[in-house]
This record gives C-alpha cells, sequence and structure tokens, in this order.
DNA sequence: CCGTGACCATAACACTGCTATGGATAGATG
DNA sequence: CATCTATCCATAGCAGTGTTATGGTCACGG
C-alpha cells in the first residue's frame, strides 16, 4: 500500500469550509478560494470529498454536530417543561447566532438519507425532554414523536422565517413565545405550572446565549 | 423619445423563468438557457431585470402572487374555522406541488424589505381568517396578528422540512394536523367544535387539491 | 424625413466546478 | 536495504457561469 491519507487535511478542508459558510454565506464558499485558504490544492476536496456536493455534505453535518453539542449543554433538571424551552430556546439562539449555516443545513440543497438521519440526531433531545415531561405527567398522555415534532416544526418555522427575512426578528421572538404557550396548554399542562416553567426556562434560555457562537 | 421597452418581453422572460424555476429548480435557472429558450439575448435579461438577482426577485413575486390567487379560491363559509383549516390545507398543498418555486419564495436567499411586503400578501388571508374565528367567537379574545403568526410559522415549519427531506412525509402531514388540533383548543375553541371544523376544512382542501398546480 | 436614443445581439472577461495528466512520496515486498 | 506501486495532490486546461463593453437597429418625436 502506497501513501497514507492525511487526516488533518480532511478536517481542515471542512473547517475552513464551515467557518467560510459560517461567515459569508453559501455563495461565498468557493472551490479556489478553500483550497487557497487551506493552503492546498483544488484537488485535495476531490480526493477528500469527491466534489463541491460532497463538502457541503460534511459542512452540514459539521454543523448538526455543533448544534448538537450546543443542545448537550442543557441539563436535565426536575423540571421537564422548563427543560424543554430552555432547549428550544438554545436551539432558537444557536440558529439565529449562525444563520449561515443554519441556511446550509435546513434550507440549502436537499438532503439524503444519510443525512437527514445525521440531522435527526438534533431532533433527538427535543424527543427525550418531551418523554420526560410526559413520564412526569405534565402532559397528557401521547406519544412524544407526536409532541415533539411539532414543537420541532414550530421552532424551525419562525427560525426559518426570521433568516429568510419574511418576519420581523421581534414577531418572530413574540410568535415563538405565544406558540410555546399553545402547545403547553393543548399538551394538557396547567396554566399556572406552564408559566412557571417558561419563566424559568427562558432565564435559562437567556442564560446559555454566551456560548452561542458555532465555535 | 426612441423604440420603446417591450413589455412582452418581460413577461415571456418572468414566466419561463418561473417555469424553470418551478421544474427543475433554482440551479437550473441559467442566464444563457432562459435567453435561448425566449429566443432572446442574454443582454435582454440585463435590460428588464437589471441581472439574474433581480430576475430571481421577479420569480419569488411571481410564486407570491400564484399562492396568493390560490388561496384566494378558497371562501368564506359559515364556519370561519374550518375557512382557515381549508387556507391551511391550500397552503400546504400549493407548496409540495410546487416544492422548487416555494423553494425559490421562502428558502432561497435573503428577501429584501420590499419583496417581504409582497410575501406577506400571503399571509392576509389566514389573518383576516383567523379575525373571523375571533369575531365569531370561536377563539378567546387575542389579537389576530398573534395567532395567525403562529399557524403560518407552524404550516411553513412542516412545509419547508418536508421540502429540505428533514421530515417524512407521512410525519408531516400528521403533525400538521395535530398541530392544527392543539392550535385549535389551544386559542380557545371546544373540542367538539374544533374535531368537526377540522374535518369540513379537510374535506374541502382535498377537494381543492386538484387545482394546486402552478399555473 | 430624418435623428436620436432606448433595446438588444455579439463578443470578450473573470470566474465557477470539474477532469486529465503526471510527479512526488510513503508503505509493502523481495 | 532497494524497489515497486498505488495513493495523494499540484498544474493546466475545459465547458459553463454571470457580467460588461461595444455597436447595430429600429420606433418614435422633431
Amino acid at each position: 500500500m502506497p501513501k497514507v491519507a492525511d487526516p488533518a487535511v480532511r478536517v481542515a478542508l471542512i473547517e475552513a469550509a464551515a467557518r467560510i459558510t459560517a461567515e459569508e454565506g453559501r455563495d461565498a464558499l468557493t472551490l479556489r478560494r478553500l483550497a487557497a485558504e487551506v493552503g492546498a490544492s483544488t484537488m485535495a476536496v476531490y480526493t477528500h470529498f469527491g466534489g463541491m456536493t460532497e463538502l457541503r455534505r460534511a459542512v452540514r453535518r459539521e454543523g448538526f454536530a455543533r448544534l448538537a453539542a450546543h443542545l448537550a449543554r442543557v441539563d436535565d433538571t426536575d423540571d421537564p417543561v422548563a427543560d424543554v424551552i430552555a432547549l428550544g430556546a438554545a436551539y432558537y439562539r444557536m440558529a439565529l447566532a449562525n444563520p449561515h449555516l443554519y441556511r446550509a443545513m435546513f434550507m440549502d440543497g436537499k438532503v439524503d438519507d444519510e443525512d437527514a438521519h445525521v440531522g435527526l440526531e438534533t431532533y433527538q433531545p427535543l424527543l427525550r425532554g418531551v418523554g420526560r415531561c410526559l413520564d412526569a405527567g405534565r402532559f397528557s398522555p401521547a406519544t412524544p414523536h407526536e409532541l415533539a415534532r411539532q414543537v420541532w416544526a414550530t421552532l424551525h418555522g419562525f427560525v426559518s422565517l426570521h433568516i429568510a427575512g419574511m418576519i420581523a426578528p421581534r414577531d418572530a421572538a413574540e410568535g415563538l413565545e405565544s406558540a410555546t404557550r399553545s402547545f403547553l396548554v393543548a399538551f394538557g399542562d396547567t396554566p399556572e405550572a406552564a408559566e412557571a416553567s417558561l419563566r424559568r426556562g427562558r432565564e435559562r434560555g437567556l442564560a446559555s446565549g454566551e456560548g452561542a457562537s458555532a465555535r
């Protein structure tokens, strides 16, 4: 066997590509610029990834990994509803702090099946959190999936409308809060408990905002 | 004054651009191909629009106009909640019948302020429908905006996750129905009335599905 | 009946992603 | 240890992109 592949080049390419994408958006990520910035040749992208589309896929996976890592930083407490709200706040903050990356992950191109699976790992914490709410008896009996996907879709809806410039930032934030209240009462939580958890979760969301940069 | 501008060329460009975008997606819309397909030269795009970004903006506006026209086809009945549900179903069907156009409108590029205004015309029917529900006493007192933007964001959330391939089509449809139920009870409608309106609205949504092509 | 100025066809430019080619190099093999 | 070989990647070129400079054409106002 001959000269083995240098993994350092691969990670350098991914990190530079993620940085360029995060800072200047999809169109700024150009084959020649990436190669120049890493100090490699354009061929490196082809030997390591196969082409620009596969490179962009790697950038998406990187973005999902960062988002998952960010979500993993919200800890469980004895108020699972507040935990879910804190998760949502962390998701919201991370997305709006890195709009170009979020766009690359969820709005550019169509993800294939394997990347949809990776993207879903981002959804797992939410699913678990909702499950904990159900176990604690805060919500009326239901399957976690049924509830969590409503939360995720609404969260993503406000985030992506905001990023697309279709809704004013203030309207998005207020709307998300209203929707949170709507879901909590619809899921069966009592209005008083919901309000208390919302306050607690929001405070934690604000507190965790400082670490929202994508590395 | 010399040779006056021919508006027929302009609309031919927009229609061809919208058709190409709708059929094959954003990357298929190429300056040279568009010019060839219309039988004009590439310069026509520059005299009429100024460049590709402005042309894409025109395509977005065209997409918004088509979506608005589609939504305008759902009539008022004496069940305003069913009307809103039918509106949502029409939105959902139109978007999924023309995913490339919907992507161009809401997911590609960032819209500027003036196009955000045009895009919001798509939101007006929903706002009006929710207002009618409030007037009819079906929902607890609130501002139409506060309720309508929750509905819009959730609708867009499921649609865009579906188009992005991040959620299984079945999960999106089921999730949207669950979310509709959640919102109706959270907004103050009685479960029985909500269920009846949901059934009526869904039937009308299915019936209106045949005309979901984008022209 | 011109002119004149908006419209647009032609051609070139810088740039994109991509591929063919060949040189360098690190590991396996005798 | 020497050689061989297959992998990695730097160079150069190709087709295609959006954009712009140039000049011809033709409908209108004088």
